[in-house]
RNA sequence: GGGCGUUUAGCUCAGUUGGCUAGAGCACCGCCCUUACAAGGCGGGGGUCGAGGGUUCGAGUCCCCCAACGCCCACCA
C-alpha cells in the first residue's frame, strides 16, 4: 500500500545503497555499449556541496542517466581536487588554534597531518553527492595527489622542462602577503578602490628645475631606478638623458625615454621601480636599470636602516607621503579610483614582486588549443563561449606555477650546491651529472593546484600508463562546467591535452550559468543569500532540488532560484506519485513488462495519447540532444501533468470491467506510466526508481532499464473534438456558475455516427448526459459549441438567464469578427498572396472559411435569444 | 577602454531556421472535497514583446542605432 504523499526521506538512502551495491553506477552494466565518458570537475576536498555543485552534478547526471539507459557504457568518473593553498589553510587554521604555524611542526609533519585530515573529513563532499543521487561510479574515484595522478603530473613537469616549455625565471609575479606564495595572473582578482594619484616632484641634479610624476603607489619611490617619459613627449624632450635626484633616498637616477609611457595620463612622466610593478620590470630590462627590492614577501619596507624599515606597505605609504610633505615634494594629490588586485583566496591586496619562479612556456600550446575548437573537434555549447575562449587564449602570457606552499606536487627539480647545475627528472635526483656532487637540494615549491587538474581527463584513466579505460573512455565525451572556470581549468586542460595525448580531451563542453538568488545576486555564506543544497534535499526530497535546477536553467544563462520553484518541483513529484497510486492500486496497471508492450489495436483514446507520447519522446530526445535540459523538462513535465495526468488518466476512468477496450487501455496506460517514469528518470531518480519497484515485478531497475521508443500512432480526429466539447461544456458551467451536480442537457449532433465510447467520455468528463438529436427548436434560444465533425447544443430554457447568455455570445462575435477582417486584410494584399509560400496563404483562407461559418451561426443564435 | 549578456504577463523566465489568436510556473479571481492527488480539479483575467528606425507580403524573432541593468577582460603608473 503506497503513502497518499510521496515521501522522499523514506526512499532516497534505500535506492542509492541498491544502485551503487549492485554495479548500477559501472559503464559495465553495458558491457558492448559504446562509450562514453564525463569527467566531474573535481570538486576541493574541503569542499561542502553548494548549489552551483548541485546544478552542475544535476546537469551531469541527467545526461550520463539517459546514455546509460541508450545502452552506452556511460561512465562518469568521480573525484575530488587536492585545492593546494584552500586545504594548506584549513589545516593550518588548526594548528593556530594550538598557538602553532606550520614551520612549527616541520614539513614532514605537516603534510602527514594533511593526509590525516583529508582522511577524516575529504569524503564529506563524496557523501553529499551520494545525497544529491549522482551516479558517479565510485570505483573509480580519483584525488589529484593520488599517486597515479602525481606520476602524471612528474612526467608532464619533466616532459616540458626537456621541451624547452617550462622555465624557471626571476619575473614580476602577483605575491599573496597573506599566503606567502606566488599566484597566476587569473587567480588575482580586480576590484575597484578609491585611490589617489600623488603627484612628486623629483628635482634635477643640475639644479634646471624638476620633474613631476603621479603615481598611486608612493611608497614604491623608495625602490625607484629611473623617471620615464615618452620619447615623443616634447614636454620632456630636453629632460631625457639628465638625472634626477631621488627625494628622500638621494639617490641619482637617470630620465629615460619608453614607448610603454602613455602621454596624457597624469604628468606624462613615470617614476620606474622595477622591482615591484610589472610595467617597469620590462621598462628596466630595457634600460638596464638595476631592480631594487624595498617590499618583501610580508609587504615590509626593507630599505635598510631607513626611518620606514619594517613598516607595512600601507603603513609606509602614509609615512613616506609625509616625509615628502616635509620637504615640500608633493605638488598635489588627487582622487583616482583604479582597480587594484586581490587574492582570490583570502581577499588581501596582492603585492606584485621580483621573484624567482617556476613558468610554463603558453605561446606553443595555445594555437592548436585554438585550432582544435576552430575546425570543431570541440565545440562550445552555447557557442557564443568560443569566442571568450579564443579572446582568453589569444593573450595568454607564461603561466607561473611554482607556489610556496607544503601541500602540492613537489616541484621535481634539484640544484646541485657545487656547480648551479638544475636536475629535472622523473627520479629523485642524487648525483649531479655535471660535477659528481651529491650536494643536491631540491627545490622547495610546489605546483598550482591548477597544473594537475589540467591533466584530469587523462590523468584519472590512467594516463601515462596505457590503460584500458584510457584506451576505451579517452578523448572523454562531455564536459559540464560553469563559464567561471573556462579559464582556470577549460582552457588549460585543451593545452595539456593536445600537447601530451595529441587529442582533444572532450568534443563538447557545455556551459552552465550561476545560481542566484531572486535579486540576481550570487549566492554567498558571506552576503547570507546563499541556499543550502543539503537543507533543501532534507526539506524538498533530492528529486526536487534537482528538477528545480535543470528546469530553471535555461543553457549558458544564470537561474535565479528560490524555493517556490523547488515547492513546485515538489508538488510534481507527489503528482506523479499519486497518479501511479491511482494507477496500480485502482486501475490495476502493474506487471507492464520493460520494454516494448505497446497495444496492437489500440482503442481512439490510447491511440490518441501513444501519438502525443511518440511526439513528445521524439522531441524530447532531440532537445536532450542539443543539451537544451530546461526546455525537454519543460515539455515533458506540461504533457504529463496537462495530457497524461488531466486528460489519459481521467479518461480510464470510465474503463470497466466488461468494456472490450479495457485491457487496451490497461496496457496503454501502464506504457505511458512507465515511459513517462523511464524519461523522467534521469532528472528525478529516485522517485522515478520507487515508482518502477510498484510498477513492475521488482525484478529490474529503472536505472539500468532502456530508455523509451518512439511509439508511432495516429491521432484520431474524435478525441480532438471530444475534448474539445468538454471543455466547452465545462465553460459553459463555469461562465453561467452552474453547479458540478446539476445534468446539464447537451444535444449532440454528429455529422457522422458517433460511437458509444465518445457520448460516454463526454458524460464522464463534462459531468453531463448527452443525447444524440437533432438541432433543437429555438425556444429560449440555445448555445452552441462545435468541434471537426461534431455539433453539440445546450438548450438555455430554465438553466439558465438569457441575459447572461447574450453578453457571451457578443463577446465571441466581436473576437471572431475582429480576427476575420485582420485575415481578410492579409488576403486583400496581392503581395501576400502572391508572395508568401501556398501552404501558409492557403491556411489563411481556411481559417477565413471556418471564421465566416462560425460568425454566421453564432449570429443566429444571439438572433434566437429574442 | 574593449567584449559579452539581459530587457516578453504582478514576479521569475521560455519562445529553435521570420508564418495560425505570443506561452509556462508562481501569484491573482471564480466555482468545486467529482472513485489518486485540496501539496488537488475545472474555468478565468492579465502582455502596444525596453525606445526609435530599417529589411520583408509578414518581425518578439533578422539588420542599424539608442537606453537601462548585469558580467568578463585590460600593465594609463
Amino acid at each position: 500500500v503506497m503513502h497518499a504523499t510521496y515521501q522522499p526521506k523514506d526512499v532516497e538512502a534505500r535506492w542509492y545503497k541498491v544502485w551503487e551495491e549492485s554495479g548500477s553506477f559501472r559503464p559495465e552494466v553495458n558491457p558492448d555499449g559504446e562509450p562514453y565518458c564525463i569527467v566531474i570537475p573535481p570538486p576541493n576536498v574541503t569542499g561542502v556541496l553548494h548549489m552551483g555543485h548541485a546544478l552542475d552534478h544535476a546537469i551531469q547526471d541527467v545526461i550520463i542517466r539517459r546514455k546509460r539507459m541508450q545502452g552506452y557504457a556511460a561512465l562518469w568518473l568521480p573525484g575530488t581536487d587536492h585545492a593546494g593553498i584552500a586545504t594548506q589553510n584549513v589545516v593550518e587554521r588548526e594548528l593556530r588554534i594550538e598557538g602553532l604555524t606550520r614551520h612549527d611542526v616541520g614539513r614532514e609533519a605537516f603534510i602527514e597531518q594533511v593526509w590525516a585530515w583529508k582522511a577524516k573529513s575529504g569524503n564529506t563532499i563524496s557523501n553529499q553527492m551520494r545525497k544529491l543521487g549522482d551516479s558517479t561510479d565510485w570505483t573509480r574515484e580519483r584525488f589529484t595527489f593520488d599517486e597515479g595522478l602525481s606520476q602524471a603530473v612528474r612526467k608532464v613537469f619533466v616532459d616540458l622542462y626537456d621541451n624547452g616549455l617550462m622555465y624557471r625565471a626571476n619575473r614580476i609575479i602577483n605575491w599573496c602577503p597573506r599566503c606567502h606564495t606566488a599566484l597566476s595572473e587569473i587567480e588575482v582578482e580586480h576590484e575597484d578602490d578609491p585611490g589617489e594619484l600623488t603627484y612628486i616632484r623629483y628635482p634635477f641634479v643640475d639644479g634646471s628645475g624638476f620633474v613631476t610624476v603621479a603615481t598611486t603607489r608612493p611608497e614604491t619611490m623608495l625602490g625607484d631606478t629611473a623617471i620615464a617619459v615618452n620619447p615623443e613627449d616634447e614636454r620632456y624632450a630636453d629632460a631625457v638623458g639628465k638625472t634626477v635626484m631621488l627625494p628622500l633616498m638621494d639617490r641619482e637616477i637617470p630620465v629615460v625615454a619608453d614607448d610603454a609611457v602613455e602621454l596624457d595620463f597624469g604628468t606624462g612622466a613615470v617614476k620606474v621601480t622595477p622591482a615591484h610593478d610589472p610595467l617597469d620590470f620590462e621598462i628596466g630590462q630595457r634600460h638596464d636599470l638595476e631592480p631594487i627590492i624595498v617590499i618583501d614577501t610580508e609587504a615590509k619596507i626593507t630599505v635598510d636602516g631607513g626611518e620606514f624599515f619594517g613598516m607595512d606597505r600601507f603603513e609606509a605609504r602614509e609615512a613616506v607621503r609625509s616625509r615628502l610633505r616635509e620637504i615640500d615634494a608633493i605638488e598635489k594629490i588627487e582622487e583616482h579610483p583604479h582597480s587594484v588586485g586581490h587574492c582570490s583566496r583570502c581577499h588581501t591586496v596582492v603585492e606584485p614582486l621580483l621573484s624567482l619562479q617556476w613558468f610554463v612556456k603558453v605561446d606553443p600550446l595555445v594555437g592548436p588549443a585554438i585550432d582544435a575548437v576552430k575546425d570543431g573537434r570541440t565545440r562550445f555549447v552555447p557557442k557564443r563561449w568560443e569566442n571568450n575562449y579564443f579572446y582568453w587564449m589569444e593573450n595568454l602570457r607564461d603561466w607561473c606555477v611554482s607556489r610556496q606552499l607544503w601541500w602540492g606536487h613537489r616541484i621535481p627539480a634539484w640544484y646541485c650546491q657545487d656547480c648551479d647545475e638544475t636536475i629535472v627528472s622523473m627520479e629523485d635526483a642524487v648525483t649531479c651529472p655535471s660535477c659528481g656532487s651529491s650536494k643536491l637540494v631540491q627545490d622547495e615549491d610546489v605546483l598550482d593546484t591548477w597544473f594537475s587538474s589540467a591533466l584530469w581527463p587523462f590523468s584519472t584513466l590512467g594516463w601515462p600508463e596505457e590503460t584500458d579505460d584510457l584506451a576505451k573512455y579517452y578523448p572523454t565525451t562531455t564536459l559540464v562546467t560553469g563559464f567561471d572556470i573556462i579559464f582556470f581549468w577549460v582552457a588549460r586542460m585543451m593545452k595539456m591535452a593536445l600537447q601530451f595525448t595529441d587529442s582533444v580531451p572532450f568534443t563538447d563542453i557545455v556551459i552552465h550559468g550561476m545560481v542566484r538568488d531572486m535579486a540576481g545576486k550570487k549566492m554567498s555564506k558571506s552576503t547570507g543569500n546563499a541556499l543550502d543544497p543539503l537543507e533543501l534535499i532534507d526539506e524538498y526530497g533530492a528529486d526536487s532540488v534537482r528538477l528545480a535546477l535543470i528546469q530553471s536553467a535555461a543553457p549558458g544563462h544564470d537561474i535565479p532560484l528560490n524555493t517556490d520553484w523547488i515547492d513546485a518541483s515538489r508538488r510534481f513529484g507527489n503528482k506523479l506519485w499519486n497518479a501511479m497510486r491511482f494507477a496500480v492500486e485502482f486501475m490495476d496497471v502493474s506487471g507492464v513488462p520493460a520494454d516494448g508492450g505497446y497495444p496492437d489495436d489500440p482503442g481512439p483514446e490510447d491511440a490518441w495519447i501513444l501519438s502525443r507520447l511518440g511526439a513528445v519522446t521524439a522531441e524530447f530526445d532531440d532537445l536532450l540532444d542539443e543539451y537544451r535540459l530546461s526546455d525537454a523538462y519543460g515539455l515533458l513535465y506540461n504533457f504529463a501533468w496537462s495530457e497524461v495526468f488531466d486528460w489519459y488518466l481521467e479518461m480510464a476512468k470510465s474503463l470497466t470491467e466488461d468494456d472490450q477496450r479495457a485491457a487496451s487501455m490497461r496496457q496503454t496506460l501502464g506504457v505511458v506510466l512507465r515511459d513517462v517514469l523511464k524519461l523522467f528518470h534521469p532528472a528525478t531518480p529516485f522517485v522515478t526508481e520507487e515508482l518502477w519497484d510498484s510498477l513492475g515485478d521488482g525484478s529490474t531497475l529503472i536505472i539500468t532499464s532502456t530508455w523509451p521508443q518512439v511509439p508511432e500512432f495516429a491521432a484520431p480526429e474524435s478525441v480532438d473534438s471530444l475534448q474539445r466539447i468538454v471543455s466547452d461544456i465545462r465553460r459553459f458551467r463555469s461562465q453561467h456558475h452552474i453547479a458540478n451536480k446539476a445534468d446539464v442537457p447537451v444535444i449532440v449532433a454528429p455529422s457522422d455516427d458517433l460511437p458509444d465510447w465518445w457520448l460516454n467520455q463526454v458524460a464522464s468528463l463534462s459531468n453531463s448526459q448527452p443525447t444524440i438529436g437533432e438541432r433543437p427548436e429555438p425556444v429560449a434560444g440555445h448555445t452552441r459549441l462545435s468541434a471537426p465533425g461534431v455539433e453539440a447544443y445546450i438548450p438555455l430554457a430554465g438553466l439558465v438567464d438569457v441575459d447572461a447568455e447574450r453578453p457571451r455570445l457578443e463577446k465571441a462575435i466581436s473576437e471572431i469578427e475582429a480576427n476575420l477582417s485582420k485575415s481578410n486584410a492579409k488576403l486583400q494584399n496581392a503581395n501576400f498572396v502572391d508572395r508568401a509560400p501556398e501552404d501558409i496563404v492557403a491556411a489563411e483562407r481556411a481559417r477565413v472559411d471556418d471564421m465566416e461559418r462560425e460568425l454566421a451561426k453564432q449570429r443566429t443564435l444571439l438572433a434566437e435569444l429574442g
